[in-house]
Order: C-alpha cells, then sequence, then structure tokens
DNA sequence: CAAAATGCGTTACCGCTAGTAACACACCTG
DNA sequence: CAGGTGTGTTACTAGCGGTAACGCATTTTG
C-alpha cells in the first residue's frame, strides 16, 4: 500500500514540510520560542539533518512557521480595520481583535513577537534589528492605511507612518502587559486605550492641589 | 605595591566588581547583546568562574550591567516630566529625552531592551515575561506619574495604568523604527508623536472620495 | 535485466555556548 | 608553624546549532 509513484513523486516533499511544521508547531506551543531543533525532530520522529535539509537553518523554520498565523492574523485585523463603521469603532474592533487574538493563543503570540533573536549574527549596526518584524509589519501595514484613508495635509506620508508604528507599540505594549497581569477585561482595555487615541490625555485636567505651575 | 592589607580588605570586592562590569560593558557595547561569557573574561584579563563568582550567572550580570544604564535614563525622564511646564511641553521634552538617549548610545539602547532573553528557561506559562524589563519599569513609572497629576475620574488608577504601558510602548515603538530608517528629524517625530497623543488622530478628516460609510 | 544516479534517512562529529567541580597559590590568623 | 579564607586557574559537563559522510531504497538509464 501507498506505494503508488505517482502520489508520491509530488506530494512526498510538500507533505513532509506541512507534518515537519505541524510537528514544530506543537513543540513550540509546548516548549516556547526556545524549542531545540532537536526536540522539533525527535516530535517529528525524524533527525535533525532532515530539518535543516528543509528549511535552511533554524531561522527559516521559525519563519516559516511565524508566516501561518501572521497572516491570519493580518488578516482579520485588516477587515477589522476596513469594516463599515464609525473610526473609532474601527479602532475599537481593531484593538479587540488584536488582544482577543494574543488571549487565545498567547504562546503562539509570544513565538511570533520574538521569532529570530539571535539569527543573523552581524557585529555590524543596525540597532532594533532583532526586534519582531511581524510588529514592524503591522506598523507599516497601519501607516499605509492612515494615509491612504485621513487626510493628514502636507507631509502626510511621514506623519503616517509614525503614527502607524506608535499606535502599533502603543497596542502591543498594552496587550503585553494586560495579558501577564490581567488586571481589567478586554473591553475595558479596548476602550481605555481608545480614549488615550482620542485625545482623552490631552483634555484631562490637572489633579486639584497640583496646579501645572 | 599595592600591598597595604587595609584598602586590599574591604574595597577589593567592590572594586574587582567595578572593573568587570566595565570590562563587560565594553564587550557587549562593542559585540552587542550576544556577547559570550568567555568574551567578557577575556577582556577583563580573567576566566569565567570569576564572573560567575560575582554575578551568579549571565542573567545576573546582565541585570547589574543594566542597572547603571537604566538608572540614568530614568532619572532624566523623571527629570523631563516634572520640569515646571505646559503638559505638552513636558511631553516633548520627554519624548526627545528618550530619543536622544537611544540616538546618541545605540548599542547600550539595544542591550537594555533585550537584556536577559533567554536567561531563565521556565517551561511555564508566563507569556510576555521575556519582554524587557525596562520597558516594563518606565510604563509603570508613568502610570504612578499620570495617576499622580491628572485627574482622570473613576477608576483613574487603572486607565493611568493602560496609558502609562501605552504610551511607552508608543514611545519605544517609534523610536525603535525612527532609529533604524532615520526618515526625519528628532524633532518632527517628537512633535508627530505628541500630536497623535493629542488627539489629532481623532480630530482628522477623511479623505476626499473616501466616506466613512 | 543489470548498473548508475538520485533522494531520504541515518550516525557521528565540529565548534560553540553557559555553567561547574576540583585543584593551586597567596595571605592573614591562631 | 598549622590552618582557614579568598582569588585564581585548568579541565570538564551538557546542550546548542549546524554539517560531513555514509546506508539504503527507489527510480532512471544503458
Amino acid at each position: 500500500m501507498d506505494t503508488d509513484p505517482r502520489t508520491a513523486q509530488r506530494s512526498t516533499a510538500e507533505r513532509r514540510r506541512r507534518e515537519l511544521l505541524e510537528a514544530a508547531e506543537r513543540v513550540v506551543l509546548r516548549d516556547g520560542p526556545g524549542a531545540s531543533m532537536n526536540a522539533i525532530a525527535a516530535e517529528a520522529g525524524i533527525t535533525k539533518p532532515i530539518l535543516y535539509r528543509h528549511f535552511g537553518d533554524k531561522g527559516g523554520l521559525y519563519r516559516a512557521l511565524a508566516q501561518r498565523h501572521t497572516d491570519a492574523l493580518l488578516e482579520s485585523l485588516r477587515a477589522a480595520l476596513d469594516a463599515p463603521a464609525e473610526r473609532r469603532e474601527r479602532v475599537e474592533a481593531t484593538l479587540d481583535t488584536y488582544l482577543t487574538a494574543i488571549e487565545a493563543h498567547p504562546q503562539v503570540y509570544r513565538f511570533l513577537m520574538h521569532p529570530a533573536e539571535d539569527a543573523e549574527t552581524e557585529q555590524g549596526f543596525d540597532v532594533g534589528h532583532h526586534s519582531a518584524p511581524l510588529l514592524r509589519r503591522l506598523g507599516e501595514e497601519l501607516a499605509v492605511f492612515i494615509e491612504e484613508r485621513l487626510d493628514l495635509g502636507p507631509g502626510s506620508e511621514e506623519l503616517a507612518r509614525v503614527w502607524g508604528h506608535g499606535i502599533v507599540g502603543m497596542m502591543h505594549a498594552a496587550g503585553d502587559w494586560w495579558l501577564r497581569e490581567r488586571p481589567c477585561p478586554r473591553e475595558q482595555l479596548v476602550s481605555h486605550l481608545a480614549d488615550l487615541l482620542w485625545g482623552r490625555l490631552a483634555a484631562a485636567a490637572d489633579r486639584a492641589g497640583r496646579p501645572t505651575f
């Protein structure tokens, strides 16, 4: 059985690749992003060199593994951002989508945010290069969206990019903290962040007895 | 020479520790945060076990190394945040202080933000634990500051903490991106971020031909 | 049908890392 | 002079990412 040459011929490579990715995912979800290639190979029932033949190096495997989830998350975020509703509603929906995702699969989230820490050992000067590529992609996508939809006057492209990365960073940091401490329900966090983006920081009054000088 | 027992008795330990930290700093600034204990020991002119006697493990050394810069940065940020000026000016001064610091010493910044990646190999469930402790500290400090100074009505503590972490995350992400791509002068980045915090996102008009629905 | 080429899998290794055990020398103290 | 105490060393472990070299089955070719 299973000795049919046609199916084996073309599907073995891709199927094996999918199987390996699934095994890798299981291990990463269990052991965190520090999972070793040995452990992944063992989980897949094979040995290390096969992994390296398929993915080149650890970074390659992690990149392949990240892309699945990244694409899915980006798609749902785009949908929330693009929904037919008031701007504030859309912003809240997008924040909520992100937070729901990281809440549902915290291990995936953890992995996605730090996929290839020390992959390339460039001793150069490229500061920040280690930071999560997903966050950068999110920031760039949001920047494009803002620039397309909002009328920000002259220099709008630059402004949109600053805002894109800034807002994504805000969402990420707040989400990270919230996921760890769980100080309030998700809806409240969403509302607080939207308030911040809506200028409530500027509008708030100083505390009594503490004049601004 | 240098055989005086009094000085040797009490100062050797602390002095050695300072020397080791300075050597470690030199290596980390040269090789990045992935610097090995062997390299640090060699730079200090000694061998590994001495490092481990002084700092326990790599995380300990990194924590000791981080504290120096962290304290200095926190102090200047507090000063900027506390200056006698309008709120917007203070916010801009604080952002500018942070960006100036990371611009002046990008290697230090890179090290501070990711000090102990894989230090503890807890396979538990503490998502986000890997994230930079400095950012968390910044977020908490800013939260306290906001809660002390602003009148945010009921639930102000929770709101302040969300904002603290959110604003710090915004600053961090934008700074990281800016430092890598250098798309604009620092003053402009500061201004754009302050605009974002001042509600310009909410106030902006939709682009023509693209109604909100 | 035999022989060569090709792909999947293995074992065994390299150089590196963090971290440690065990030993050697100097010194101050009784 | 004996004995702790601290400072340093060498030599090691276990595990990591990654690779070279080989075994075996299957397919392709003469």
